[in-house]
DNA sequence: GCGACAG
DNA sequence: ATCTTGTCGC
């Protein structure tokens, strides 16, 4: 019987990662700040990066990828390219860049040659915080070499770190009771004046791996943001906060409306 | 062996 | 990720 997957090398992916690791580099590495004086330089694009999947009549997994480019500080899209894909091999976890990366690499190579280059991407997945320290957002930060953050919604359970406990802490600090001291006293969160909490996600190896947040006070589920490439913790969560509307940051929340959106007529097309 | 596991 | 309507609330 053979496998549905047994094309995908893991191993020569694990080593891809690694060698991609040590190429990260964890600190701001452009003159543009996010709160710029008049005399600096100041964010003006921010990207997004997201794929949507379905399955069609011929059982083929399909799939939309999704570029766009937010001017700040309006957050209003002003660009936006898709890519159509058909999936040739299933997800992995821990191997999301295997599947995704390719698109994005295409997709970011056609936007340099705008007037459109973001600045900096957010990209739906991890950067750093990953099993082998480099996620999708590090994966493509490196290889298109543009800043990246990873923004995930669900945390990867790395280095001890799980969501249980960074649940836990957080609706603490909402409710201003006693911070559970179960993890030391590493992760402590900060509640914001707008009502939204960040907390560090150290690991267990006393490595910060990244931050929790949620925008606002009403929102109880946090993302995960991490290091992708080229950009410090501090400087990519300003860069997310200023994209916060609704609970994920508005680049990622629009290149996965219109990814979706895209597929689906795509599909309904009958394509 | 058991549990955990971005999208 | 995706299969899926209405509904409660700001």
């Amino acid at each position: 019987m053979q496998e549905p997957d047994s094309g995908f090398d893991s191993a020569a992916w694990d080593r891809q990662q690694v060698e991609i690791r040590s190429k990260v580099i964890t600190t701001d590495t452009f003159t543009w700040r996010v709160e710029a004086g008049v005399s600096q330089d100041k964010l003006r694009l921010v990207g997004g990066l997201d794929i949507s999947f379905r399955v069609d009549q011929s059982e083929r997994e399909r799939a939309v990828a999704c570029l766009v480019v937010l001017s700040l500080p309006t957050l209003e899209v002003v660009h936006e390219a898709t890519l159509n894909l058909v999936m040739p091999h299933s997800y992995r976890p821990g191997y999301l860049a295997a599947r995704e990366c390719p698109a994005y690499m295409q997709l970011l190579t056609a936007v340099k040659a705008t007037p459109f280059c973001p600045q900096v991407v957010l990209v739906d997945g991890f950067g750093i915080l990953h099993p082998r320290g480099c996620g999708s957002a590090s994966h493509v930060g490196v290889l298109a070499d543009i800043p990246t953050i990873g923004v995930g919604k669900n945390l990867l359970h790395v280095d001890g770190l799980t969501e249980q406990h960074v649940r836990c802490c957080m609706r603490a600090a909402g409710e201003g009771t006693r911070i559970p001291a179960a993890a030391g006293d590493a992760m402590l969160p900060t509640c914001h004046p707008n009502g939204s909490i960040t907390m560090p996600l150290v690991g267990l190896s006393g490595a910060t791996l990244g931050m929790a947040l949620t925008a606002n006070a009403g929102v109880q589920k946090p993302v995960y943001v991490s290091i992708g490439h080229g950009i410090s913790l501090s400087t990519a969560m300003e860069v997310v906060r200023c994209c916060c509307l609704h609970r994920v940051p508005e680049p990622i929340r629009q290149a996965d409306i219109r990814s979706r959106q895209h597929l689906r007529e795509l599909l309904d097309a009958g394509v």
